[in-house]
DNA sequence: TATTTTCCCC
């Protein structure tokens, strides 16, 4: 009986072993399934090690398509129904490290209802929670769960303080960053001094909720600092305008002996394009070829993106063809870029380039495209790529897709087209769209629906005061009879919008456009 | 033989 439970020990220890060492789902899958034919038990390294190769082969190798990740999902479903049936659940290392394979594959909600069902949780699993809800977005969540964790008197480490440091960066939470940091001191703890990657943590949270001072007061407090803590910094320098901070950064990390990394890359790379600085920008380019060269693509990403918006749009398609490996990001740049400077055709061919390569757009790619379209003037197609957004991939139109439909339709002189997204759309036109609508009325000619649009706008939102601009620019092209400018004024008088009315009505055609000026100024700031 | 760290391009 001993010799056999010593036998089955060294089976598992076998399978263990290869289970740590699969490097996909599909090998981890495989060793798993064989641990089972074979009738050896999982003992409780089993779990630990298989949801830790799971996350980390998650990390390494995304699914290519997000709509379709389903064997990775099998697997880790399959990996928790094991877990729970052969009683290992209890486990706390099993549980912690089930939570953060769920938090990998992003969905925090999985993980919570693990967390949540757990009977045993340490510093570990708190700590992966936290970490789950910050890097889903839930800053909030994530600060609560600390909050909770302190008032429980549960554990925390520097590891937990620096997600939850993370938490407060993301929501601009200030008054929980303070607290936290407070709450430290308390326990006569200072962060700062603690190890670099809280002190980067603090002085991230300060920068993004606090702004540069409380950022350099870290900063300069830090005992030691390593490359994240300055790509931290010049990050927020960057962030906050300060060019001229983000070019300081490189000679300072060359004075201590470091190396600007990918990441410090970015910052630089940032700085140069709002700066709109060409010639620093293609020295940095020339300099990162010498010393990092094509390899990384969000470095790529940023460079393509500084030569589109200084108008070199050669430059930029030449970086992004040299790409291997084209991430979703890479295309999105080119094709915004491509549609920018007049390609919207090459732009919209770029777009189903990326969906036949099978990388999966975005938000961001939708706008890229539909605004191609609108350049080139490609109604019928952006209504396909629209109506795809929601059919095909589930992403729900913002402000922006709607943006871009009404300019298009506008541009195209189908206004009724326009109108009839406005009057459907989920959410309140924006400025921008009345304008964009407005404008295709008075390049189109139509004064009667610049009007009768003008009006109801002005009855459905008397407080929308830019809409009375917007009409006074169009009054001012398109010169109605005045007995409907009367009519308009008395509307606006009942409205109590007397006062660009008064302008509009006493002047003639130049005093309009001094109207649309003083209005604009008085009316959008 | 075990679980959780900071900065990031469209």
């Amino acid at each position: 009986m001993a010799a056999a439970r010593a036998a089955a020990a060294v089976d598992a220890y076998q399978h263990n072993t290869l289970i740590r060492a699969a490097a996909d789902h599909r090998s981890l899958l495989l060793a798993f399934r064989a641990m089972l034919r074979e009738g050896v038990a999982a003992d409780h390294f089993t779990f630990p090690f298989a949801l830790k190769a799971l996350a980390q082969a998650h990390h390494r190798s995304p699914p290519p398509c997000a709509a379709a990740p389903a064997t990775a999902t099998t697997t880790l479903g399959c990996l928790h129904a094991q877990m729970v049936k052969s009683g290992h659940g209890a486990n706390v290392y099993a549980a912690s490290a089930l939570v953060h394979a769920y938090v990998s594959r992003a969905d925090a909600a999985s993980a919570r209802a693990v967390f949540d069902a757990a009977r045993h949780r340490n510093v570990v699993t708190w700590t992966a929670m936290i970490a789950g809800h910050a890097a889903a977005g839930e800053a909030r969540e994530a600060v609560a769960l600390f909050r909770e964790a302190v008032a429980r008197g549960q554990e925390v480490n520097g590891i937990t303080v620096a997600q939850v440091m993370g938490a407060c960066a993301q929501s601009r939470d200030l008054e929980s960053g303070r607290w936290v940091h407070a709450t430290l001191r308390r326990w006569g703890v200072e962060p700062i001094l603690l190890d670099v990657a809280l002190a980067t943590a603090v002085l991230h949270m300060y920068a993004s909720c606090g702004g540069l001072d409380a950022a350099f007061e870290v900063f300069d407090k830090m005992p030691r600092r390593n490359e994240v803590s300055w790509n931290a910094m010049a990050e927020v320098c960057s962030r906050h305008g300060r060019q001229d901070k983000v070019l300081e950064v490189f000679p300072g990390m060359h004075s201590v002996g470091m190396k600007p990394d990918k990441v410090t890359w970015l910052s630089i790379l940032r700085a140069c394009t709002s700066k709109g600085a060409a010639g620093l920008g293609q020295g940095v380019h020339a300099y990162m070829e010498k010393t990092i060269g094509h390899r990384h693509v969000a470095v790529c990403t940023s460079l393509m993106d500084m030569y589109s918006k200084i108008g070199n749009a050669r430059s930029a398609l030449q970086i992004f063809q040299c790409l291997k490996r084209k991430d979703l990001m890479a295309w999105t740049s080119m094709i915004i870029g491509l549609a920018k400077h007049g390609h919207g055709k090459d732009a919209v061919q770029l777009f189903n380039q990326m969906q036949h390569g099978g990388v999966v757009p975005d938000h961001v790619a939708f706008v890229g495209v539909l605004t191609a379209c609108s350049h080139a003037g490609m109604v019928d197609e952006a209504r396909k790529y629209f109506d795809s957004m929601w059919n095909h991939y589930g992403i729900r139109p913002t402000i922006k897709h709607y943006g871009c439909m009404i300019d298009l339709f506008s541009r195209a002189g189908r206004l009724a087209e326009a109108e009839g997204m406005m009057q459907m759309m989920p959410i309140q036109p924006s400025v921008t769209m009345w304008g964009s609508m407005m404008n295709g009325c008075k390049v189109h000619g139509r004064a009667d629906i610049a009007e009768r649009v003008g009006r109801q706008v002005a009855e459905l939102n008397p407080q929308f005061g830019a809409i009375y601009v917007i009409m006074s620019n169009i009054y001012a092209e398109i010169v109605l009879p005045s007995v409907q400018l009367l009519t308009l004024y008395v509307a606006w008088k009942e409205r109590g919008t007397v006062e660009p009315a008064n302008e509009l009505y006493s002047g003639n055609g130049e005093q309009y456009r001094n109207t649309r000026y003083r209005s604009t100024k008085r009316e959008l700031v």
